[in-house]
DNA sequence: TAAAAATACTCCATAGGTATTTTAT
DNA sequence: ATAAAATACCTATGGAGTATTTTTA
C-alpha cells in the first residue's frame, strides 16, 4: 500500500471520476486506473464496483475513503515538520517577552507561529528587561521580545519589531495637560513595575537613561501601580502600545518628552544570541512583525 | 516520501546498523543504504551524519524517528481494517443479548472482539427472548445471543454456544430437596422476568413448552423476583450459568426436571438472519464460544 | 455517438541485487 | 585484517504514457 495510491483513490472518489482525478494528480487517466487496481490487488479487496461509465464504493471503499485522508494529512505533516526541523535544527523554542509589553500582538504571533510550525514546542517566559537578558545570556531562552535600552551588542542579533512613544500616566487631578518632561514630575514619586531583585537595574535606567529625578517606588502589578496613580500618590511611565489596557477615568495618559519637548521613542526588538542564529529566529521575527503591521 | 522508506529508516535507527536493518527487511544492505539516501534527498534534509562505520541522527532524524512509527502503525491499521471491512462488508455490528443471561462471558467476548476488529463499531442491545427475535426480524440487530425455545428455522442461521440446565430457585423454607418437577410446584406462583408487553409470549412458553401449571406472575428485575422467592411467595425458573449472581441464603437452587426426573437442558445460540450471513458473524460466534470453553 | 473507464502495449524510472571500494576500527 | 557503509553497475519490476477498445448513458 502506497501513500500515492491512497492519494489517487481519494481524488477519484472526491471527483467521482477517474479522468478528473487524473488531471488533478497530473497523470494520465490510464495511470490512475491502473493504480487503483493495484491498490485493490494489494489489499485483496474491491474498493469500488465499476459500472462501466460510473462506479460505486464498496463498504471497504467507503471505509478507506473515510480514513485515508487523515493518514495522508499526517504523512504530509510529518514530512513538512521533518524538513522544518532539518532546516532549523530546532524542535522547541523558548521565547521571552518583556512584562511591560501587554498588547495582543505577541499572543497572536505565538498562535500564528504555532500554526505555521505545528511540530515546534513553544515555551514562553515573562520577565522584565534585565531578567530577560540574563536568561538569554544563560541560554535559558532562545529569543527575547524586549525594549531596547542599550546600544546594540556584538554578541546579539536583533530585529526591530515596533517603536513606541514613552507616555506617562498621572492622576486626572493633576493640572498637567500637554506633553510632560521629567522635571515637571520631579516632586511626585515614580512607580516602576519590577520584582524587588531587579530594582537596582531599573533605578539606574530611570536615573541615567531617562533622567528622572522623582523618588522611585516599586510596584509588582499594573493594577497596584495604577491605584497609587489614581490616588495622585505617584506617576507611571509606560509605552504607547496599540492595545494597552484601558486607562481608568481617574488617570490621564500624556506623552513624555525630553527637556526640549521632543518625544522619546522606545524601540522594541526581538533579540537572540548571534551564535545561536537559526532560520526559526527569523521566521518568528517575521511573524511577530506581521502582527504589528 | 514512501511508507517503505520510513519503515527502512526506523529499522536502521532501531538496529543502529544498515546491515542488520537490511536483514530485518529482507533486502540487501545496498538497497537500504540507497533508500535512506533517497529519503533524505526527497526531504532535502540530512537525517543522519555518517561516520563511515557508524552514524548519529541529526535533529531532523531524531524528529522523524520519534514520529514515523506512529504513521506506520496507522497505515498498517488502515490497511488491515479496510481488508477486514472488505471481507465482511460490515463497519458496524449490533448484537442483542438475552437479559436472562447474566454471566461475564458475553462482556468478555465483546471486549475481545473489539480488540480483534478495532474498526468495528459495536452496539449492544438487551432484551428478552421475544424482543430479540423481533429485533432480528426487523433487522434492528445483526446477531442475537439467545436461549433456544423453538426448533430451528429456515430463515435463521444459528450456532450453539453453550447448553445449560434449567434450575429453580425456591425459598429455603420449602421442604424440597432433590430435583424438582413442574407438578411439585403447581401450588406456588411462578415468577417470570419480562416486560409487560412480552407477557403473552412468555406465558405460552411456560405453559406449553415447559408444562408449568403454577399461577404465573411477572417481575421486572431479578432482585424483585428473588424478594418474592425469599418470602416463599413464589418460585423462579433460571439457567445454571457459570457465573450466575450468587443465590441469597434464603433461597435454594435445585435442578428442574421433567416428570420422569430427566434434567431439562436449555441451549443458548447465536442467531442471525440466514441472508445476512457475513464472515463477521462467524468471527463473533467463534469469539463468544471461546469465552465459554 | 460521445464520454468514461479498461486494456494492450511500450518506455523508462527506480527499487533492489551483486560486486567492489573505502575507511575507521 | 575486518566490519560496515557507500558506490558502481546491472536487472527487473512496475509506474506512467499513448493508443485503442469497450460499454452504456
Amino acid at each position: 500500500m502506497l501513500l500515492r495510491q491512497l492519494d489517487y483513490f481519494v481524488k477519484v472518489v472526491e471527483n467521482n471520476s477517474f479522468t478528473k482525478a487524473a488531471a488533478q494528480a497530473y497523470i494520465s487517466q490510464s495511470a490512475i486506473s491502473q493504480q487503483i487496481q493495484a491498490l485493490e490487488k494489494d489489499l485483496g479487496v474491491d474498493l469500488m464496483v465499476r459500472q462501466h461509465r460510473t462506479f460505486a464504493l464498496t463498504p471497504a471503499g467507503e471505509y478507506l475513503y473515510r480514513h485515508a485522508p487523515q493518514l495522508l494529512a499526517q504523512a504530509k505533516e510529518l514530512k513538512e515538520s521533518t524538513i522544518s526541523v532539518g532546516h532549523t535544527n530546532t524542535t522547541h523554542l523558548t521565547i521571552g517577552c518583556v512584562r511591560s509589553y501587554i498588547g495582543p500582538e505577541f499572543n497572536q504571533a505565538v498562535a500564528s507561529f504555532n500554526q505555521q510550525h505545528p511540530h515546534l514546542e513553544l515555551s514562553i517566559t515573562l520577565g522584565n528587561h534585565e531578567e530577560l537578558f540574563d536568561a538569554l545570556r544563560q541560554e535559558k531562552v532562545d529569543l527575547v521580545f524586549n525594549d531596547q535600552r542599550h546600544p546594540e551588542s556584538e554578541a546579539y542579533t536583533s530585529r526591530r519589531i515596533i517603536t513606541t512613544q514613552k507616555m506617562v500616566e498621572v492622576s486626572a487631578n493633576q493640572s498637567l495637560t500637554g506633553p510632560v518632561t521629567a522635571p515637571q514630575l520631579a516632586a511626585l514619586p515614580c512607580y516602576i513595575l519590577a520584582a524587588s531583585d531587579q530594582e537596582a537595574g531599573e533605578i539606574r535606567y530611570y536615573r541615567e537613561a531617562l533622567g528622572i529625578t522623582s523618588p522611585l517606588r516599586f510596584a509588582t502589578s499594573l493594577r497596584e501601580a495604577r491605584l497609587m496613580v489614581a490616588a495622585n500618590q505617584g506617576w507611571l511611565l509606560t509605552d504607547q502600545l496599540s492595545d494597552h489596557p484601558a486607562v481608568p477615568a481617574a488617570i490621564k495618559l500624556l506623552p513624555f518628552t525630553d527637556p526640549h519637548h521632543a518625544p522619546i521613542y522606545q524601540p522594541y526588538f526581538l533579540f537572540w544570541k548571534r551564535q545561536m542564529t537559526t532560520l526559526i529566529n527569523d521566521a518568528f521575527a517575521e511573524t511577530l512583525q506581521e502582527q504589528f503591521s
